[in-house]
DNA sequence: GAAAAAGATTGAATGAGTTCATTTTTTAAG
DNA sequence: CTTAAAAAATGAACTCATTCAATCTTTTTC
């Protein structure tokens, strides 16, 4: 069954994928044109449109790699964390931003987190929606194993304050690749600032 | 000074931003062609460009509008708050996401949203990012009034606290508009649980 | 009040994403 | 091996946002 047709189809859909991906990087998305990426995979543009639903799909399909790399890189850390809610979290928090713009522009980030909520219903937003469900279960995993520990004070909502530092992170990395001058340390440093008062206050009176 | 021109020239802005937000309104931003709105208008294509840089200005311009009247909304509650934090933050945010649908869908703000991240230097954009900013300082206002009454402890960072409120609240209503399936009840109750933790915390521990 | 200058409007032309009827290639059947 | 059916590829045609040179309207100047 694994016949010539699958193989093209696979072939094909790598070509497409890696074509566009070095395009974006070279030019950014609004100037790469379908004909151009198409060329570049030697498929037509009518065969681009059998593999991807449109232009913004196959962004959303390349970003959507690269969270998952992040979230494997996140794993470590959360195999092993440092002692303290406050250390756990920076370490967990800079290895995500660390790694995001090794091979995306916050250009690409831009446009990929704009077609994940204009059209959140396409096949490739849905899997980035997935994954950055992912993302936030990692960091409340982060937070009960630390509960376990005893590092977190007993009766705090694991969950929940885990949710919380999720989506502080990542509304304040959409407000990062909004602004290009905007430095991942500035960024860090700001998300650190919001995160504090939470991050010491589950860790229970010991700290202070 | 108050000439024909001026006159005309505010008459037109006006009838477009009517026009253009009706249609949205009935047959959704992507199909409202610019060329309906300026029929609608009663002006030219051509025209309609002289008021609004592209076809997103003009629906985050009427976003803009919205957001401003929520802001208003919110300030009667930040100039007497309900007594706890709790209970405050549940009024603020309630206050906010009730107003939201009023006026727009639920694809508009999807829309805007993504617009004013992927062209985040377009006038309207920064417009929209910047009465956000109030929004944010909002709570944070909302917080630090309710530290002064002795709500919320001493020595608690009542700016840090309230931008991570207000970045929770803004990332799940940016989830709420993502999926038409969820109502706004159902976005209170996630979001009064991802609050509670941090809520409870800062109220120091006579509440508990 | 006529003529020049400045300011706006206009809609046909442009360009890029997307569609779809046709053609080509692969697989399955006899 | 031939032929029919299914699956994919193709690119010309279409749609719609956007531009811009030409035209018209209002204001200013003398």
């Amino acid at each position: 069954m694994t016949g010539l047709r699958a193989k093209q189809k696979a072939d094909r859909n790598r070509r497409i994928l890696q074509a566009a991906t070095d395009l974006f990087r070279e030019v950014g998305y609004d100037s790469a044109r379908i004909e151009d990426i198409a060329e570049r995979a030697e498929v037509s543009v009518g065969t681009f449109y059998n593999y991807y639903q449109n232009k913004g799909d196959i962004l959303v399909a390349a970003v959507s790699m690269e969270v998952k790399e992040v979230l494997a890189a996140g794993k470590t850390i959360v195999d092993s964390p440092p002692d303290t809610v406050g250390e756990a979290l920076t370490a967990l928090i800079g290895q995500y931003y660390d790694h995001s713009l090794v091979y995306l522009s916050k250009e690409m980030w831009r446009t990929a987190m704009a077609i994940s909520i204009q059209q959140p219903e396409s096949p490739f937003s849905r899997r980035y929606t997935e994954l950055d469900g992912r993302l936030c279960d990692q960091v409340s995993t982060l937070i009960a194993k630390l509960q376990l520990r005893g590092a977190v004070m007993p009766g705090i909502d694991a969950v929940g304050a885990g949710q919380m530092f999720f989506n502080n992170l990542n509304m304040m990395f959409i407000e990062f690749v909004k602004d290009e001058t905007m430095t991942l340390d500035t960024l860090k440093e700001i998300v650190g600032r919001q995160n504090r008062p939470l991050a010491t206050l589950i860790s229970g009176p010991k700290i202070q």
